[in-house]
DNA sequence: GTCTATAATTAGATAGAC
DNA sequence: GTCTATCTAATTATAGAC
């Protein structure tokens, strides 16, 4: 069955294209990351990549949709098993998956901020198709935390980034925490203290938060 | 006066350089920012920052070290107008100081988050020459908020990565922050406002960690 | 100290063989 | 579906006039 080989092939020829370029996108940013550089990491030569998507953005878009797909999936996983318990649980082992998910998958946050530090096409298209519908879960769960009390949204965006910068942020950076602190921030035992801390810090500040 | 109206045009022209770059570098990363668009920002043609700046891995480093020197000076004056204030107090402004720093310039925290997703030459540079010093005081700073106890190594990279990403990731993202949630970081009122939340996080958190 | 002009390298994208 | 070879444009750095 040549056909059946060939096209299972190319998509497993796409798959480490895609791995590969979210490795090294979220390293160095789109621009700091080559063509050249993705093909050989995912050990395949550069007009490959031209083969398979059509041109460095639209790699770039089929990589993040990836990560954002996994994200969602991982999510849908880990509701299916909480059906009938009560909100607040919920909303803690949801702020916990988060926090998990972006030790596992420090991509995810690396582009993000790579996009979001100036304005453009990519950043406004990342907004629109992924970080919007997450940033609206995101505040479902924490209204929830409040007992489900709506939050403002001055209060919505500072709980947001509190809790993504303070959740995020130790994994984005895990080369510099190694060197500044010589702690590993993907040893299992940090994740799940660090996931504890992040837990008890946004409930603290959401109960707080009432203007 | 031909000496000094040359010198001085120089230093002018030296420091509209440094800054484009670092607005620049921030904003697009090391590989992202071209220098010809360094130079167009700063009213330059591209030759003169070779003329000022031997390469563009010098001028990154001139840029970032007055970047740091800022944030030096303005830690120092801060604690100037604090001689004979109790220990907590000190420390709970130096955090509201921290996080307004952050704000005003998030070409900060942009630069080394853009560094720290990846090892190299330039994040090792920025840890042991910046950001290890920095760190030090932070500590201090958390270990004053406790009371004088010391801080487990653990413990203080946990709290560390707590208190940078959640006061600074906001101001790093501000693009996506508004795109997203309709709010300016950059208001008054907003950075007050998270100043006091992150403050009164970081409180709860450090009296909260003692294994 | 700053400019124009340009060298040398590297980038992303394409042509065509297999 | 993947390769080698190559094109065009953009990059950093340098030479030399003023």
């Amino acid at each position: 069955m040549p056909t059946i080989a060939t096209r299972r092939d190319g998509v497993e020829t796409r798959q480490a294209i895609i791995d590969a370029a979210l490795d090294l996108f979220a390293a160095r940013g789109f621009e700091g990351a080559s063509t050249r550089q993705i093909a050989q990491q995912a050990a395949v030569t550069q007009p490959a990549l031209s083969y398979h998507f059509d041109g460095k953005e639209e790699l770039w878009r089929a990589a993040v949709g990836a990560l954002f797909d996994r994200l969602g999936e991982s999510i849908a996983r880990r509701l299916k098993g909480l059906a009938g318990v009560d909100d607040r649980t919920v909303a803690t082992l949801m702020v916990r998956h988060f926090v998990e998910f972006s030790a596992v998958n420090p991509q995810l946050h690396r582009i993000i901020m790579q996009e979001s530090t100036q304005p453009g096409p990519r950043l406004d298209w990342l907004v629109t198709t992924y970080v919007r519908p997450l940033y609206a879960s995101a505040v479902e769960i924490l209204e929830r935390l409040r007992g489900g009390a709506p939050l403002p949204a001055t209060s919505a965006a500072h709980l947001y980034y509190l809790l993504t910068g303070a959740g995020a942020t130790v994994f984005v950076m895990a080369p510099e925490c190694e060197r500044l602190t010589g702690v590993d921030p993907f040893e299992p035992t940090f994740i799940t203290a660090h996931a504890d801390l992040v837990v008890e810090m946004i409930v603290a500040s959401v109960t707080q938060e009432q203007p």
